[in-house]
DNA sequence: TCTGGGGTCCTAGGACCC
DNA sequence: TCTGGGGTCCTAGGACCC
């Protein structure tokens, strides 16, 4: 029998701002989206107040500033230099899945069940100790089931802790089904908006009545991924820790202006920018593409005059040089650019990606192989070297022309916090 | 005025082939 | 010329996650 661990830092945004603000303990805290949209962390009081994750934040401003509550804009960098350090103190404990920037799977089929809670907890006070985070920390004998184990820990966390104070093993434990009872089927790892509505349909209401439903129905209903769900809530292990993070199947880059793009021109740095940014991931985990899709689209929540369009290409020779991969994602946006809109969003996805050392013979009567074996070596050359100078003097040191220089459409972060453990010259000063 | 971004997995349906 | 079944591959879109 496996068992497993999930490990969740608690408002994660919001802590990692903490960490560098101790004083803002005990006030309320969010974070925000970028262009300060949405709010994407909510701090305890925060949730006490009723706001929702996702609210658009001028709609709560007002209510916030009375309630004495400060809003960051997020950050970032800070946040993926902080998840690194939670996730190398983790791998001390074990084999870990990396499953998202805040949590964590760990196998602990070396723990004893009886010694689970004791070892949780020791993990929970080393991330407190060491970096100051609130975590939970749950255990089971599946995935899901940990997933959920953590689910009660925070509701529990959330009113104080004082049942769990962060820490559950449901491994062994004779009280499984009344926990299970307790919880929302809504709150269950893979059940949505659109799964919770049939499920309540059939009776189906906490997680006990999810895992006792009948699974002919269930697949006929929910497919096999609420099958899977059903039989991980029985204790049957139908997924496994990976602890290899495989290279990414897609790589998209997009974002939301500062402020509406209406000429081709600024489409076209918006777009050359995010191919940028694209393309040194793509590089980075040692990827060409073989599909690129560019899309615009206007404000959504103006229906009148809404217009979105994308557009896809196959590419003959799969790359992952910036500027060939700009002037094909030109191409793409001259067929969906209409005059006359007020754009609010573009960007760039890449499909198809392949090994960048797999060689690719091409079998193509008119394609000269030495020729292009050779402008294959300089393209990578030129880019080996600009991802160097920018990881030295800092991102955006070398761009293309076409990125613009004084991107007027740039996303709005007023109220971001300092890189205070990736730049030097924004070092916490005590 | 102001409403995020980046992923994965699955399914249905079309095109094509034998 | 018409007819049938079965398989694969690709793409678009839905649902979900954090």
């Amino acid at each position: 029998m496996s068992r497993v661990g999930l490990i969740d830092i608690n408002n994660f945004y919001v802590s990692c701002e903490r960490i560098f603000r101790p004083d803002l303990q005990n006030t309320p805290v969010v974070v925000l989206s970028n262009n300060d949209g949405c709010v994407v962390s909510r701090s305890n009081e925060i949730k006490k107040l009723g706001v929702n994750m996702a609210s658009p934040y001028f709609k709560i401003k007002d209510e916030l500033d009375k309630a004495g509550a400060v809003a960051f804009s997020s950050n970032y960098t800070l946040y993926g230099d902080i998840s690194g350090r939670v996730m190398n103190i983790l791998a001390e404990y074990g084999p870990i899945e990396i499953y998202s920037i805040d949590e964590a799977f760990l196998d602990v089929s070396h723990v004893l069940p009886s010694q689970l809670i004791q070892f949780g907890k020791e993990i929970k006070d080393r991330l407190r100790r060491d970096l100051s985070l609130p975590v939970c920390v749950g255990f089971a004998e599946t995935k899901t089931l940990a997933k959920v184990a953590n689910e009660i820990a925070k509701e529990d966390s959330k009113k104080g802790g004082l049942v769990y104070n962060g820490v559950i093993s449901l491994v062994e434990n004779p009280q499984i089904d009344e926990l299970l009872e307790s919880l929302n089927v809504a709150d269950v790892w893979g059940i949505g908006r659109q799964n919770v509505l049939k499920v309540r349909q059939k009776g189906i209401y906490s997680a006990k009545d999810l895992k006792y439903s009948s699974q002919d129905w269930i697949k006929a209903n929910l497919a096999i991924t609420g099958l899977k769900i059903v039989q991980e809530l029985n204790g049957q292990n139908v997924t496994e820790i990976t602890s290899t993070s495989d290279p990414r199947k897609g790589i998209v880059s997009s974002r939301s202006f500062g402020k509406p793009v209406t000429t081709f021109q600024g489409l076209q740095e918006a777009v050359s920018t995010y191919i940028t940014r694209a393309s040194e991931k793509l590089r980075k985990q040692k990827s060409v593409a073989s599909y690129i899709s560019v899309f615009v689209m206007t404000n959504r929540f103006d229906r009148s005059n809404y217009y979105s369009n994308s557009q896809g290409a196959t590419l003959s020779i799969p790359t992952n040089y910036t500027p060939e991969l700009v002037k094909q994602a030109f191409k793409l946006l001259e067929k969906i650019y209409q005059p006359g809109m007020q754009y609010k969003k573009a960007g760039v996805a890449f499909w198809g990606l392949l090994d960048e050392d797999k060689t690719f013979q091409i079998e193509d009567l008119f394609t000269d192989n030495q020729a292009l074996e050779k402008s294959n070596l300089k393209q990578k050359s030129i880019s080996k070297a600009v991802d160097k100078l920018n990881r030295k003097y800092g991102s955006g040191s070398i761009v293309l022309a076409s990125n613009g220089l004084k991107q007027a459409w740039k996303v709005k972060s007023d109220q971001r916090s300092p890189n205070y453990t990736t730049d030097w010259d924004e070092i916490l000063r005590v």
